[in-house]
DNA sequence: GAGTGGATTTCGCAT
DNA sequence: ATGCGAAGTCCACTC
């Protein structure tokens, strides 16, 4: 079956379709409930209307009627859940604070990570909308002009750097943290370059400083450092310059379009 | 009216409602679609079945049937919709992928945001299920254990850093960065302590032993650094003691407890 | 308005 | 397992 829905459904059959669809459908439950949270931190949150989602693979996510965030969740992975209905007396009335209903027994959700351990409770008292839902989801997801794809565009066409340039390695290891692209340029000087997606702040110039630094103690031979990103922050261009290190404007955008028309000569080369 | 729920609505109806509905209400559909974004970078995804999420302050999230993130999204504030029916034939099968179905109109939903410019476009062939939810949520969330908690367990209960140990002050600014607890121990000495909430790493040390040394460069006089959190880092534990500084274990969740025993504490006195 | 740092960050990769 | 760095990070706070 393609979806079950239940419009203002009582605890009872939602404890029993909960327990038959949990971890097996994508599940929707809108109504009135409070949580809560013990694990890496703790929190609780009174009682009041919210979404949940419980995921086949368990992820779990409690959405407000407001904002980008869930105000709680639980990534997917190791999750158990316990389903059970339960008499409202149980409920301690000064943890939950707000309004609840005394009617009719609740339904309590509990979802128990085990790495890191944590533990998510949600009690509903009111449920307006439950949903299960036998989702298929193969669609390709892909992402362009990010900072994986920069650097794919530098290796592609060093010549995004400066003329003469010569990428050696990527993503190599240098003690301390590690390098975007490392390189020659048409003097045969080692370079190494940082790769931002956005605009350059101080952290990334020193950042850049420590490589640059470090490298320059080992190889003892001048190294040139280049922050290669969109825009340099406006103050930290001084602290650039005063460290020895180059900056060279590199557009994600135009990176990704380099990408794309590689990818396109690519494909027509397979055919 | 609470809900308004559709099962496997039409082009028309799911157009009209939405017009109706969003930015007004909690939206939820899910059927088969595919979306393209376009901002600060770009994406496709092509045709699968999912769940979308529309809330009143235009708050958008894009949900696969597995996975805690969201595939596509949007934060609230200044976003604008779009919603139209849309003919089949101008859908760009190139750029869709998978299995479309022909028959009917597509529902084009357009979020576009302003500061970052932004937009996700969103075509549905097939809605199982659409809902409109009238949620009312004033409930208070409050999350225990964070940093500032730490901070003020200390200060609560100096005791737990070491007998004797007298806070002065907290939070002040020095140069540079800032200090978290700064006192006197019980021989006099100057403390300053540095608070995290989990494990310490290189990062926190070397900003103890700048807070330190700044501070010794100006009252002239011992001073000693504390980091105190749950755990410190296996490498970073040698560069502390040969900065001098000091390691004192101290648990979030034992500090959220001791501030959860003060408050209630603090609470009975209140009536 | 931009810069800086934290997050129940999550996620991935490399040691 | 642990650690480090990126993310369409988001978010809050400071300058």
């Amino acid at each position: 079956m393609k979806v079950e829905i239940l419009k203002d459904p009582d605890v009872k059959s939602l404890t029993e379709i909960l327990e038959r669809t949990i971890k097996r459908r994508t599940i929707l439950i809108s109504g009135n409930c409070w949580i809560s949270y013990w694990g890496r931190a703790s929190s609780k949150l009174k009682p009041g209307e919210r979404i949940v989602i419980i995921k086949k693979d368990g992820a779990l996510l409690v959405h407000r009627p407001i904002g980008y965030e869930p105000v709680n969740w639980m990534p997917g992975d190791e999750i158990i859940y316990h389903v059970e209905s339960e008499p409202q007396q149980s409920v301690d009335e000064q943890s939950t604070g707000g309004h609840i209903n005394f009617e009719e027994p609740v339904l309590s959700i509990r979802a128990v990570r085990l790495k890191p351990r944590e533990t998510i409770k949600i009690f509903f008292d009111k449920v307006y909308l439950f949903a299960a839902l036998n989702l298929v989801d193969k669609g390709e997801f892909s992402l362009y002009a990010s900072e994986e794809d920069m650097q794919e565009a530098i290796l592609a066409n060093p010549s995004l750097i400066e003329p003469g340039f010569q990428p050696i390695t990527y993503e190599k290891r240098v003690e301390p943290g590690f390098v975007d692209v490392f390189g020659i340029d048409r003097d045969g000087r080692l370079v190494v370059i940082e790769i931002k997606r956005r605009t350059a702040g101080r952290e990334a110039v020193l950042q850049l400083s420590r490589y640059v630094s470090s490298l320059k103690g080992k190889v003892n031979r001048d190294v040139r450092g280049i922050l290669a990103a969109p825009r340099i922050a406006r103050g930290v261009q001084k602290l650039l310059v005063s460290l020895g290190l180059e900056f060279k404007s590199l557009d994600p955008k135009r990176c990704a379009e380099i990408l794309n028309k590689k990818r396109a000569r690519s494909l027509e080369e397979f055919y």
